[in-house]
RNA sequence: CGCGGGAUGGAGCAGCUCGGUAGCUCGUCGGGCUCAUAACCCGAAGGUCGUAGGUUCAAAUCCUGCUCCCGCAACCA
């Protein structure tokens, strides 16, 4: 997929070489569709790798699939096919996006590789013979029902099984676990010793969260599921998600396997990018792993923010999910993968909206970037027919404007190097309003009314072509459909936006002649497309999606008589101390009374529900929560996003009449 | 007292490490220009820097208390 995206406009570049560079995304989770999320990382990575291409690096860009696992086989069960599949068209997908938003992946692995499979049992044996693999027992919470184990964090709001909700019991589970909890001094100093992790912050928090709480061992087997790499000692057993996943890292390289040979060319890593959520993983657990089979550490890990979508994070359950699809049609690739770059503040989360999105790509792209290089090459055609003469008068804003053209590949290089690609993109575009503001000063329509001042009028046409011809080529890497074409317009020869030329003014030849084309970026009718769009992101979509699952999966009556609700008066509710979301309600319910605990407490305050006649079911399985003794539930609906409301009674039911 | 992040003109953010005229982008208002994609350039208005105290000649910045928001808490980028 790359051929066509390598312009030869770096070709001189890319003869010199600097050495290697290995970058990563991770492999992502086929459960569901990608989305704006995976694209970030995805883009950013790629973003990166490119220019490191330009810099004249040897590069090595993987990305991939992380296939195994519960969930997954849960999903393709429900949908009666096989894990494989499930997960072969999702993949599918991920790979049609990342051709889509150009992305030039070297290498994409799937765990599903046989030779994957193979190292991972190889490097499972080898740390279970080095003594860091140990037979142990999993506790967890079990769902009878659903067959399932869970973890505390899995469970739903009540503490019940993220299914089925009913409650679940405390259950044992034979497993393998990694012993790393010996390694924990080593991976502190680590941590706090080298510029692994950046951005800075996220050391104290795994020092403070993870590791000074004491490490725990991690299980890396389990029974309760077979869709997984089987442990080759031990076949009951599968291989459970981190040994599986993180390997894939050495594994694309050909460690333990023959599929590849590159891993001492390669290894280590360079860069290993992820989301925050699992910086965890990457920088104690990875680790320790590669401190236990003897192998070179990487040397950056990057943990981005998340993208919040009008404020909320994204959820498919919020029906917010941003189909990258969608925008990619509507804007092109270029302008979807500019927009997220350029607003993710280093590190933390960012906003995004259909509004922000929209916005930048208008002020920034077409406005910007887009009409600077639009009117520029219209003068040069009006007043020179295109092609400039060679005789060039200098003047006074020149001289600004060369500076900083020419020191811009210097101050955005570093930053790239960094991840600081929101930076990078603003130093560029501080060039590009210089640029803007240049036209305004000179006034070549004004030079082009006096045939006294062609040559003046032919220095300032270049210089905006040169300082044009740079932008373009620190922006390749970023907007690589786009940027070409930029290059094609000003008239800019091969070779003339290589890494070299790059940090230079004056590369353009004198005489050069632009080509007029399309229009780069077109201009977005704000109010019309978000409209447009707002429409096709409702979550009436998710609705639809229920319905057609609740036509799939109808019960009979007698299934529902087993439910037995009953009316009941709240006679006393608490908040329960300790909990974010939790209610205390004593219930009056014809009867002795009960106690349910509810998690409304984001919509309702105790005074709101005190006296007032409730449903709730009568012969749910009792549970603790926080603690509290639950018996009951009460019934409550969702109100879009993020609202709740309680099903309240009409008028005077008597306490524990039955809800038929 | 589980851990962490945040609160700065209408919106989104920077500044805080190492105290010393509060800055950027968008939006609003006024002006300029006409090469250009109703784009570009200049200017203006608009801020008790969440809150209460403390240190200091001087605090957005350092210290303490409080309020509110958000995330994480062992498989959602």
């Amino acid at each position: 997929m790359r051929e066509n995206i390598r312009a030869d406009y770096s070709e001189e570049s890319n003869k010199v070489n600097k050495g290697k560079y290995y970058i990563t995304t991770p492999i992502y989770y086929p459960s569901g569709n990608p989305h704006i999320g995976h694209c970030y990382t995805t883009v950013a990575c790629d973003t990166i790798a490119r220019f490191k291409r330009l810099e004249g690096y040897d590069v090595m860009f993987l990305t991939g699939t992380d296939e195994h696992g519960m969930k997954i086989e849960q999903k393709a069960k429900e949908q009666g096919v096989t894990p494989k599949e499930y997960v072969d068209p999702i993949v599918e997908n991920f790979k049609r996006l990342w051709e889509t938003m150009d992305i030039s992946y070297d290498r994409y692995i799937r765990t599903t590789d046989d030779y994957h499979v193979k190292s991972v049992q190889r490097i499972f044996k080898k740390l279970y013979d080095k003594g860091y693999i140990y037979k142990g027992e999993y506790t967890g919470k079990y769902c009878t029902p659903c067959e399932s184990f869970w973890t505390d964090s899995q469970l739903d709001e009540n503490g019940c099984c993220p299914d089925c909700h009913r409650p679940v019991i405390d259950a044992h589970e034979e497993a393998y676990f990694l012993k790393i909890s010996d390694f924990a001094d080593k991976v502190e100093k680590f941590l706090t010793e080298t510029d692994y992790l950046t951005p800075k912050s996220r050391v104290n928090e795994m020092i403070n969260n993870f590791i000074k709480p004491g490490l725990e061992d991690l299980c890396v087997s389990r029974t309760s599921f077979t869709w997984g790499i089987p442990v080759e000692f031990d076949p009951k057993h599968v291989v459970y998600v981190w040994i599986d996943a993180l390997s894939n890292y050495i594994t694309a390289l050909g460690y333990e396997n023959d599929a590849y040979d590159d891993f001492d060319k390669y290894w280590p890593a360079d860069l290993h990018m992820t989301a925050k959520e699992i910086v965890r993983f990457h920088s104690i657990v990875w680790i320790i792993m590669l401190m236990m089979l003897d192998l070179p550490l990487p040397k950056h890990l990057y943990g981005h923010g998340w993208i919040n979508f009008n404020g909320q994070k994204m959820a498919k359950s919020v029906g917010n999910v941003i189909d990258p699809f969608v925008l990619a049609q509507r804007y092109g690739s270029d302008a979807v993968r500019f927009q997220i770059l350029r607003d993710m503040p280093y590190g933390s989360d960012c906003n995004f909206s259909n509004e922000i999105m929209v916005n930048r790509i208008n002020t920034d792209l077409a406005n910007g970037f887009g009409n600077l290089v639009s009117r520029t090459v219209a003068m040069a055609d009006k007043y020179f027919g295109g092609t400039l003469p060679e005789e060039r008068e200098e003047n006074d804003p020149d001289g600004e404007l060369i500076e900083m053209a020419q020191s811009l590949r210097d101050k955005v290089a570093p930053l790239v190097e960094q991840a600081q690609l929101a930076k990078a993109l603003e130093e560029i575009f501080k060039v590009i309003a210089r640029a803007n503001k240049y036209i305004d000063e000179t006034e070549p329509w004004v030079l082009g009314k006096d045939g006294q001042k062609k040559a003046r009028l032919a220095g300032v046409l270049y210089n905006l072509l040169d300082t044009i011809r740079i932008c373009a080529g620190l922006l390749m890497a970023f907007m690589p459909k786009t940027m070409p074409k930029v290059l094609e317009q000003i008239g800019a020869p091969a070779n003339s936006a290589g890494f070299e030329e790059l940090g230079r003014f004056g590369v353009l030849p004198a005489n050069v002649t632009v080509h007029k084309g399309d229009v780069l970026f077109p201009r977005i009718d704000v109010d019309k497309e978000i409209d447009e769009l707002n429409a096709l992101l409702t979550p009436a979509k998710t609705i639809r999606e229920d319905e057609d699952l609740d036509r799939a999966n109808i019960i009979t009556i007698d299934k529902f008589a087993e439910v037995k609700l009953r009316s009941g008066e709240i006679t006393a509710c608490e908040k329960v101390a300790k909990s974010k979301k939790l209610l205390k309600l004593t219930v009056d319910d014809g009867r002795h009374g009960r106690q349910i605990v509810s998690g409304i407490s984001n919509w309702y305050k105790p005074e709101d529900l005190v006296g007032r006649k409730i449903v709730f079911v009568a012969n749910l399985a009792p549970a603790k929560l926080c603690g509290e003794l639950s018996e009951g539930m009460i019934l409550a609906c969702d109100a879009g996003d993020d609202d709740v409301r309680v099903l309240f009674l009409d008028g005077d039911v008597p306490n524990g009449s039955t809800i038929r």
